[in-house]
RNA sequence: GAUCUGCUAGCUCAGUUGGUUUAGAGCGCUUGCUUGACAGGCAAGAGGUCACAAGUUCAAAUCUUGUGCAGAUCACCA
């Protein structure tokens, strides 16, 4: 067979995937063995593949193809999420660039251009996914506004508003002044900004007479604010109870420049005196604060602002302007009026919408809220007790602060694409009554039951215009999949759920983890996953989060063109422990590419041999076999824990290690024929059978290459002299293995291995490399057999079983094992083992006198660390006996060691 | 401002309950190799006073405290 020296995987990767889907592999329908269960963080329904999905589901689909490997019935959802702002900007700009406003088509025909969107656009992302190969069940593919999900919304809302967690109410909330709607605290991101302080005169208000206390020279206090536009809407001006220098102004009144209104000084141990002038403006319309303290003073609220940002009627001559253009004129304006004390530079955190970047506006609405404080306990409870685990744990500190200080969810959003809020309203004698129902029909029996005789007709009541927060569909999304809120009792809810990891990036840890957790406990009494994942933020080799804006994110798709997915894939699991951010380089895709290179490299040696049934194993050989049957046993016990403690770089560091290393470097050596000679049956099989396992291993991290050598290695060649009967067995088994796949196969288990034998193999590996390195420093041809002397015993070099290697592998034509010194050779040490090679050629005595003295410094260094711990009466009394065997161990070595140079030295 | 996390080789990270570690890995680097699987390779090397300081201990990269630097989360300072 002709194996191409190099791994393409552009002619494989499409061809197996698509394998995969026609046999179903990736399907998954509850039977009898045990479940393993992951839901995919839905993306954006328009969005495309960037870094962060690929980092997030390579990690997924490692974790469900070994789970699916190892027996259990995987399965890993995907969907997509309708991402309510995100999409609608989308559309409402789309639509722009047709010159049609939102507003003037309605409702009904905007959502036919978002869904049309939505068809055109949506699912590219889940393709993009299939090139990653992942193996998610896609005829479970499921969209957070599709029936079953849309529905269970629905329920959900006229669940928790029974049960008294949701209410409508007007409160201050963070309203985006671009998108047009609320957001929740959550999707506000303070950003610090360069802004200015000013400070600005309050004259007091001349209707009422001076009391004598204070400062008499002045009759104007300055307040300091950076947001001068809000004085339009000043009602108030509050000082410190306690403060010394406003005491004067107990019972006053001041005018609020630029407007002329005159407001009372209120005091309030809320302000604080070293802030600014210690006075503060109220501004009970667009301040969280000032709103608080408007309540408790019953100061009047007056709103400036229009839904967009610009000035409304209360503006007065600025009306219509921008916030930001009328703190300009304003400024100016007050200055004109020498209303301005001074301005200073001024570095304060500004809060900006998440999705649009706008500067959110506190503002006064009516919206609707979800009570936390119930959900938010239990939701706690159940990862402090570690039903649910973090890794790392580090995020239970930040999950545990967040749910300790939650406040109410605002859950409606001023938009249209969305799960519109099943709330009806009726007027009944004149006032307005609110009908909670899953649907129109639900809420007109309602309204009946409730109102008899005020409703005819179903279109009397009115629907709520607004939508749901995107997050307030994610957070059923594990239960949701399952049809688990309209059906509770299904079989595959009661089978996948709760699913088993969750991988995420931690900046949703609150919008989504916290929330999911909430969902669960309400409605399935049970977490909806044991494991929560945290991967970290893929950023740039200059350490800046990838991001469009930026432009330094390289395209996913065509860096998989370029070292295919099994390098992309591997590339991004080797520096990316969990919770670390992951400094991402070109580069190291190029590191798993020539991974799935060598492994590629490694089949077409051992498909190259010519197999001998007659020739009998070697001792060699068998040696050989066992040794890497048991290092094989030992990494993939270290292999098991690593995912045990979902310490992902480390298993696939482990198994590369163990692929490239010991298998490839060091085994394959160990057995390869002479060329032109065959390979003893026995070996070959067991060469056979020791690759397929190591492709198991590495099919989670690089499922396109290993299924392709998987493949191969099944294909079994005619052997010489084969009959006819043994052919046509060949030719069957040759095509059940073509129609089977590495997917469908065991994971191998860890079993006990043999320390010793390792140990042994180690001694001999350092006793070849001893030789190699004498080669490489003499300037010997690796070609020229050179003699090895060995002081000591067979048994002391760690048994002869690995003689025939070491022959073989240093190009050695004998190992004399002496009771003495050899004149004439250049040394090494294994261990406390004298080695020597004796040379033809002149031996370099200067050299050899430098190299040995820095050995003998080093010995006696630690010999000397050694002596001070022994030498130490309270360390030989008080440390345990097994420490101190040690060291005196340690000590007899150094000793040894130190004969052993010192005598060679002497000899030189 | 509060809290948390980290600081180990040029880079990215391991180092489990202090004791076979005067510290390991991968990549990178250096020096040899047109070695019948692989130059996307092979072989052999070099490279670290474990951020700093004090303390606890027979023993500290590991525990305590402080300092410095970096990052994260939160916070109503106008």
């Amino acid at each position: 067979m002709e194996i191409a020296s190099k791994y393409d995987p552009r002619a494989v990767e499409d061809k197996w995937y698509n394998f995969w889907l026609e046999k179903k592999l990736f399907h998954s329908e509850p039977d009898n063995r045990r479940p393993y269960t992951v839901v995919i963080p839905p993306p954006n329904v328009t969005g495309v593949l960037h870094m962060g999905h690929m980092l997030n589901n390579t990690i997924q689909d490692v974790l469900v193809r070994r789970a699916r490997m190892m027996g259990k019935n995987a399965c890993w959802v995907p969907g997509t999420d309708h991402a309510s702002i995100a999409t609608e900007a989308k559309v409402v700009n789309m639509l722009k660039e047709k010159g049609i406003d939102k507003r003037d088509i309605g409702r009904d025909e905007f959502l036919k251009y978002a869904w049309q969107w939505k068809e055109e656009h949506g699912g590219i992302i889940l393709k993009q996914l299939r090139k990653l190969g992942a193996s998610c069940d896609w005829d479970r593919t499921a969209f957070t506004m599709d029936d079953i999900r849309y529905e269970s919304v629905i329920r959900v809302f006229v669940d928790l508003y029974q049960k008294g967690l949701i209410y409508r109410g007007v409160r201050m909330v963070n309203w985006d002044p671009k998108a047009l709607t609320a957001v929740s605290d959550e999707e506000v991101i303070y950003k610090e900004s360069h802004s200015k302080l000013f400070y600005l005169r309050y004259y007091i208000d001349n209707e009422q007479p001076r009391s004598g206390v204070g400062v008499k020279d002045k009759d104007y206090i300055v307040v300091a604010t950076t947001r001068p536009e809000t004085i339009l809407g000043d009602t108030a001006v509050c000082v410190h109870p306690d403060d010394e220098r406003f005491q004067w102004l107990k019972g006053k009144r001041v005018i609020v420049p630029s407007v002329g209104r005159s407001v009372p000084v209120i005091m309030d141990e809320y302000v604080d005196r070293e802030f600014g002038t210690g006075a503060l403006k109220i501004t009970p319309a667009h301040d969280v604060n000032d709103y608080n303290l408007g309540m408790k003073y019953n100061l009047p609220s007056i709103n400036i602002f229009n839904d967009n940002g610009t000035l409304n009627d209360n503006g007065g001559k600025y009306k219509d302007m921008d916030r930001f253009a009328c703190r300009k004129a304003i400024m100016k304006d007050l200055e004109a009026e020498d209303l301005v004390e001074k301005v200073e530079d001024y570095v304060n955190k500004v809060g900006h919408s998440e999705r649009t970047d706008a500067v959110i506006e506190p503002k006064l609405s009516a919206q609707w809220f979800l009570k936390m404080t119930d959900l938010a306990k239990k939701a706690l409870e159940v990862v402090e007790n570690n039903d649910i685990q973090f890794h790392p744990e580090k995020f239970k500190n930040i999950y545990r602060h967040w749910l300790e200080n939650i406040k109410d969810w605002c859950i409606s959003r001023q938009l249209w694409w969305g799960h519109r809020i099943p709330a009806y309203y009726l007027d009944v004698d004149g006032k307005r009554e609110t009908i909670v129902a899953a649907s129109r029909e639900e809420a007109f029996e309602e309204a009946c039951r409730r109102f008899p005789g005020v409703v005819t007709s179903k279109e009397q009541l009115e629907q709520d215009e607004d939508v749901l927060d995107t997050w307030f569909s994610s957070w059923l999304w594990p239960i949701s999949l399952f049809d688990g809120i309209r059906n509770p009792d299904n079989e595959e809810i009661k089978y996948y759920y709760p699913t088993d990891d969750l991988i995420t990036a931690p900046d949703i840890i609150f919008f989504w983890v916290a929330r999911m957790i909430m969902a669960g406990e309400e409605y399935r009494h049970e977490v909806p996953f044991r494991h929560v994942y945290f991967t970290g933020i893929v950023r740039d080799k200059l350490g800046r989060k990838m991001s469009k804006s930026l432009g330094n994110s390289p395209d996913p798709i065509e860096l998989m063109e370029k070292y295919g997915a099994d390098g992309v894939r591997m590339g991004m699991l080797l520096t990316a422990p969990a919770g670390n951010d992951l400094p991402f380089d070109e580069s190291i895709c190029e590191q798993g590419r020539n991974f799935a290179n060598k492994m590629w490299n490694a089949l077409r040696l051992v498909k190259g041999w010519k197999v001998s049934k007659e020739l009998n194993q070697s001792s060699e050989n068998q040696v050989s076999v066992e040794w890497m049957e048991q290092r094989m046993a030992c990494v993939l016990e270290q292999v098991e824990k690593d995912f045990d403690q979902y310490r992902l770089s480390e298993a696939l560091m482990n198994c590369y290690k163990l692929a490239w290393d010991d298998f490839c470097s060091w085994y394959l050596e160990m057995v390869k024929p002479a060329f032109g000679s065959p390979i003893d049956g026995e070996t070959y099989q067991a060469t056979i059978s020791i690759f397929e396992r190591l492709t198991y291993m590495l099919h989670p991290f690089m499922p396109f290459v290993t299924e392709e050598i998987w493949h191969l290695l099944q294909d079994e060649a005619p052997c010489d002299g084969e009959d006819e009967e043994s052919a046509r067995k060949r030719e069957m088994r040759n095509q059940l293995a073509a129609s089977s796949s590495i997917m469908m196969q065991h994971m191998p288990v860890s079993v006990f291995f043999d320390q010793r034998l390792l140990d042994a193999c180690t001694t001999a590996r350092e006793t070849i490399a001893g030789v190699r390195n004498i080669r490489n420093t003499k300037g010997l041809s690796p070609k020229e057999e050179l003699e090895l002397y060995i002081v000591g015993s067979e048994d002391k070099a760690g048994n002869g079983r690995f003689d025939g290697i070491i022959k073989k592998l240093a190009n050695v034509k004998e190992i004399h094992y002496v009771d003495q010194k050899v004149e004439g050779a250049v040394s090494f040490m294994i261990g406390t083992t004298e080695c020597f090679v004796p040379m033809s050629q002149h031996i370099d005595v200067e050299a050899e006198k430098k190299k040995l003295e820095e050995e003998l410094k080093y010995a006696e260094g630690f010999l000397a660390s050694v002596m001070k711990k022994l030498g130490n009466e309270k360390f030989v009394n008080g440390a345990p006996e097994k420490v101190v065997a040690v060291e005196r161990q340690k000590k007899a070595d150094a000793e040894q060691k130190i004969a052993a140079l010192k005598a060679q030295l002497a000899n030189l």
